[in-house]
DNA sequence: CGCCTATCGTTGTCATATACAACTATCTAT
DNA sequence: ATAGATAGTTGTATATGACAACGATAGGCG
C-alpha cells in the first residue's frame, strides 16, 4: 500500500472535488426545467418545505444570497403557486413564508427523484460504508460552512 | 446503532450533498477574483496546465462547457496571460493550448491554497479515514458523471 | 407624543456566465 | 475539384446574482 500523509490527501482531495463540483454544476445547469422550476427556485422550495414561516431575509441567508435575489427567487415561486406570502401579525414589513400543496408535492417529487437518483450511488456500498460516506459529506459541507462565515476564502481574502 | 437502509441512507446523502453543493456554489460565487482569475477560469487554467496541447474542444468537454463559451473562456486566459494558443503545425484549425510560466505560477498557488484549505478539512483523520474519504468523493465524481453522460438527469428527461 | 434610526422587502440597474445558432476557415474523402 | 465534416469565433438571448436606492414599518428616546 502507497504511504499516504495529510498533504498528499490534501492533494487528492482537491483534485477528486473539483471534479465533483464540476460534474455537479454541469448536471445542475441541465437540470434547469425540472417540473417548472430552476435550480434555485427548487432550493428556495426545499428551504421553505424544511421551515415553514420562513422570512425572506432568512431564505436569503439559509441559500447565502442577497436579500433582492431572495426576494425575486420569492416571487416566482409564489407567481407559479408553489409558496404563499403572508404578512406577519405582529410585524407587517416581514413576510411569512410558507409552502403550498403543491408547493409540498412537487418538493416531495424531486425529493424522490434525488434520493432515487443518489440511491443508484449507494448500491455497491454496505451499511457501513454508507454511513460513513453520508459523513464525510457531512464533514466536508461543515467544513466549507465554517470557512465561509469566518471569511476565510481561499484565497485573496484580507485576514 | 441506528438501523440505516439504503433508502434511509439516500435521504441522507441528498440532505448533506445538497448542503455542501449550496455551501460550494456559495463560496464559489464569493471567490471570483482570486489572482484575477473568475472561477471557470481557474478551472479552465487548471485544465490546461494538467493536460497541455488541449485544444478548445477538448476544454469545452473537460469542463462541460458549449465551445462558444470555452472560446471565450480561452481568449479571457490568453488576454491576461495565463495561456497561449498556437496553431496545430497539422491542422491549422484547431488550436493548441499551453500554459504561460505565469500561467503555471498562478495554477500552483491557487493548488496550494486549496490543498491548503482542504488539508484542514482533513485534521482530524487518520490515514485510512482520508483515504476513505477521497475514495469516496471519487465515487460521486464518477457515479454523478457517468449518469450525466447516460443522458440520465434526475426528473424531467425523456428516457 | 413625535422624531430618528434600524430593519424588511422591493425595484432599478449592471455584470457575468452560459447556451444556441450562424458563420469562416480549413481539412478530408471521393 | 468539390462536397461535407470539423475547429473555432462571433452575435444574440437568457438567467443568475450583486449592489444601491427606496418605501414602509417598527422601536427607542427625547
Amino acid at each position: 500500500m502507497t504511504t499516504t500523509t495529510q498533504q498528499s490527501d490534501a492533494r487528492a482531495l482537491t483534485a477528486v472535488l473539483s471534479d465533483l463540483i464540476r460534474v455537479i454544476q454541469f448536471r445542475d445547469r441541465d437540470r434547469a426545467c425540472c417540473y417548472g422550476l430552476s435550480v434555485s427556485q427548487c432550493y428556495g422550495l426545499a428551504a421553505v418545505v424544511e421551515t415553514p414561516e420562513l422570512t425572506v431575509n432568512d431564505l436569503a441567508a439559509s441559500l447565502f444570497l442577497e436579500k433582492s435575489t431572495a426576494s425575486r427567487l420569492v416571487n416566482g415561486l409564489t407567481e407559479s403557486g408553489f409558496i404563499t406570502k403572508t404578512p406577519d401579525s405582529h410585524d407587517r414589513r416581514t413576510l411569512r413564508l410558507c409552502p403550498t400543496p403543491r408547493g409540498e408535492a412537487v418538493h416531495s417529487a424531486i425529493q424522490g427523484d434525488l434520493e432515487r437518483e443518489y440511491g443508484h450511488l449507494l448500491t455497491e456500498l454496505d451499511a457501513k460504508g454508507r454511513a460513513s460516506l453520508v459523513r464525510a459529506i457531512q464533514r466536508l459541507a461543515t467544513g466549507f460552512a465554517a470557512s465561509v462565515e469566518t471569511g476565510g476564502g481561499s484565497c485573496c481574502v484580507v485576514r
